[in-house]
DNA sequence: TGTAATGTAAAACGTTCGTTTTACATTGAT
DNA sequence: ATCAATGTAAAACGAACGTTTTACATTACA
């Protein structure tokens, strides 16, 4: 494993565990087993690490979403929220820390929400066999829903968003 | 306005724009109106001054949540995404900061986030008729979303949200 | 009138922040 | 054998952090 994917990894792991702000760069350090001096050669600056490890956690997630059913999405929500915990949604969380001032933060937020946002449209749309924009939108909500109540109802939020994306699904086809 | 409701008023805002770690206590006293000394007399420290701003918080918003429907609790939270921004829950925000690791900010988020539920429990079951606690956890889901969503993807998540309860309240009913 | 409370303005506390620099070691290709 | 790249360890940078203190002004009540 190259130094900039083990900084990266880490990186991700304290942010999402302590926060951004509340992570200093001495953890990182520490934590990816380099020098400062390094990690600045690698990263260029704390913002940009942020940015990196939210494009890299972005490819890791939609990679997961190249799915052709509305229940296979939340399927694969719950083996996600498994493997790799229940902290919320770390791009939002990055935006809010930042108060969206940030323009490499922002933007690689962005980027990832409207990509997330097109894939469950075409899997409705698959899923369908037509377009239903409000049934997408309602979609994204469970999802965002479920990731969010995850982290103080449990693992269990994310069946339950399931059943009722189900519900809708039923109701549109019908 | 005394002094106390000022600066907890005035923290809400600068937490919520800026994100609690980005917040300095500079920041705070002069949006307060007040000196340092002043503040740290009413507020006692910065992590206080959280957990004070978010059972004030709390307190507001569950004064909202009185209401004997569940289409009812989607009204509400349309007046208060307009009233109060689309920034994200505030509570779990300021735990997602602080890693959960500040037991008087965990405490105030563990304590409104169970009231929530159970509020939402006692509606569920008002408009039933009955008891549903599946339909209650679904519920919670689709109003952590469209908080959620409501950031990046505007107001009209939360209409959507409350479509989407009425067609699950629909299909328990029948 | 005097005293206790409550306030301001501003400097100072020691710590930690993100970042850069200095000095030196290890490696790999020519 | 050597040059350039890449690394470490650690000190140092100035700025900002949360918090306390010093010195002084205003108010309100006995």
């Amino acid at each position: 494993m190259d130094k900039t994917t083990k900084l990266t990894a880490a990186a991700e792991r304290l942010f999402d565990r302590h926060g951004y702000m509340a992570t200093g760069m001495d953890r990182l350090t520490a934590a990816a087993g380099m020098s400062s001096r390094t990690l600045y050669k690698h990263a260029g600056s704390k913002a940009q690490l942020m940015a990196r490890v939210l494009t890299e956690r972005d490819r890791r997630f939609m990679a997961r979403l190249e799915v052709q059913s509305v229940d296979a999405l939340f399927a694969t929500l719950e083996d996600w929220v498994r493997v790799e915990g229940m902290r919320g949604c770390l791009f939002l969380r990055s935006r809010a820390e930042t108060g969206g001032d940030t323009p490499e933060i922002a933007e690689a937020v962005a980027m990832h929400k409207a990509a997330f946002h097109l894939r469950i449209e075409e899997v409705v749309a698959v899923d369908l066999g037509r377009q239903d924009p409000v049934l997408a939108e309602q979609v994204l909500i469970l999802l965002e829903g479920a990731t969010q109540a995850a982290v103080y109802r449990g693992a269990e939020s994310v069946s339950a968003a399931r059943a009722a994306a189900a519900i809708l699904m039923e109701r549109a086809r019908a």
